[in-house]
DNA sequence: GCATATAGTTAGACACAACTAACTGCTTAT
DNA sequence: ATAAGCAGTTAGTTGTGTCTAACTATATGC
């Protein structure tokens, strides 16, 4: 990474200012051991980031002094703190993640989350929250259903087939699910694994369905079109 | 960072894998300049990308020849398509997001998000778009209208008061609204921006809430909470 | 008030992932 | 059939962020 915004912050510096900013309201002043210690880094790495925070005038530092936020650096970490808690709401409240997943999550999401789309989930949550009881138990029930599909911690890859794309979307093949006619169809063809589908049209309640799939057009039934498992795009 | 795990990939190898898996599925092989064109890289880079992801054995790498997938490096690149996808939906379809800065989203936290959120997510998804069309005309508009209210680029900090906090709860101090007594009553205690509050109790309909702030304990209001604006931990 | 413990810094190394520049291999057009 | 051009590789450099080891400052206890 040769060119760089000097206005951008590396994931690892907004660490460095959100752990500075809490020992700050805390202690009124931030030790390195303590920054130390909650990112797991060594003293050393410390002393480095701070150099380079205090250069970009987002800390006031001083060797061997107590570290504190400059008025811009308060505003850097109060961006990212927000980004952090919409996050973990969201994973909490709306996702049922439980607490330790969730703040996991949320920092290493909070890094790249744009803050147009965190203000998005901001308004979100908003709707969330207000939300009656029975919905969100029937949310919750949804999601919990659709973790128990797939039981196996890292599953290899989903469940969508072609009977969920949109025209114009193209997906590549993982599986055919049937042992049928159309399974013999496409091997014929030479398509399996790997092969890349794009919908061109869907007939209006789904069926049949028109894709291109290596230079050929074919006419997929509904049935068909779930038995081929894909990734979309 | 020195200690790695040896069964994880960094975010560019993760981005390799992706585009091979397009270019594979699309053409039979990846060659290097494609590869290089579409991440916006330098061939030798992708080179050197090549000879690490062929040595993990996720890749059919010989110099000069075509790239293909190896089975596992095609199961590897399918979870992260899944996840990409499941971001981009839930950016385009639930938060409004437009179409290049969703995809610009997914490809960020693509390589951050767990498998465990990104399969609540997606059984979020089956909920959402199962949602009747007054739903989602109200979730949208809830959405819309939390971005208007702070339309100022990149919103220096959130609107969330002590009045939003839930007990147990740690907060930083951004802002005092009201320039009443209360305002007068902190500043006395030299509590402004940066300091820390921690919510102990929240009577019944929100009113009083009780605080600790700086070792001091006390009770709010609901609309004094309301003029203290937050950002939580 | 000095010895010692702990906190913090500096120096030097390394991993990773990009870059440029120079070189090698392959393909194709005359 | 060979030269030109392009694709791909190798070598060496850079930036970022970590580490260890050795050193320096500050604080604490007696």
């Amino acid at each position: 990474m040769t060119q760089r915004f000097v206005d951008t912050l590396s994931a690892s510096l907004e660490d460095y200012l959100e752990v500075i900013l809490w020992a700050v309201a805390a202690n009124g002043a931030a030790r390195v051991r303590d920054i130390a210690n909650r990112l797991h880094v060594q003293a050393s790495s410390v002393t480095a980031a701070l150099q380079v925070l205090a250069q970009r005038q987002l800390v006031h530092y001083k060797p061997y002094e107590a570290v504190t936020l400059t008025a811009e650096g308060f505003e850097e970490a109060a961006r990212v703190i927000q980004r952090h808690h919409v996050l973990r709401e969201f994973f909490t409240e709306v996702l049922g993640v439980d607490v330790e997943a969730a703040e996991e999550g949320a920092c290493r999401l909070e890094h790249e989350i744009s803050g147009d789309i965190a203000r998005r989930l901001a308004g979100f949550m908003e709707y969330a929250k207000a939300m009656p009881q029975s919905d969100r138990a029937a949310l919750s029930k949804s999601i919990e259903r659709s973790m128990g599909g797939s039981a196996e911690a890292d599953s290899p890859v989903g469940r969508s087939t072609v009977a969920d794309m949109k025209p114009g979307r193209q997906a590549v093949i993982v599986r055919i699910g049937s042992h049928g006619e159309l399974a013999r169809r496409l091997a014929d063809m030479g398509l399996g694994r790997g092969a890349l589908v794009e919908v061109e049209a869907v007939a209006p309640l789904g069926d049949p369905i028109r894709i291109r799939i290596r230079g050929y057009r074919l006419a997929l039934r509904k049935a068909e079109a779930r038995s081929i498992a894909v990734i979309e795009k």
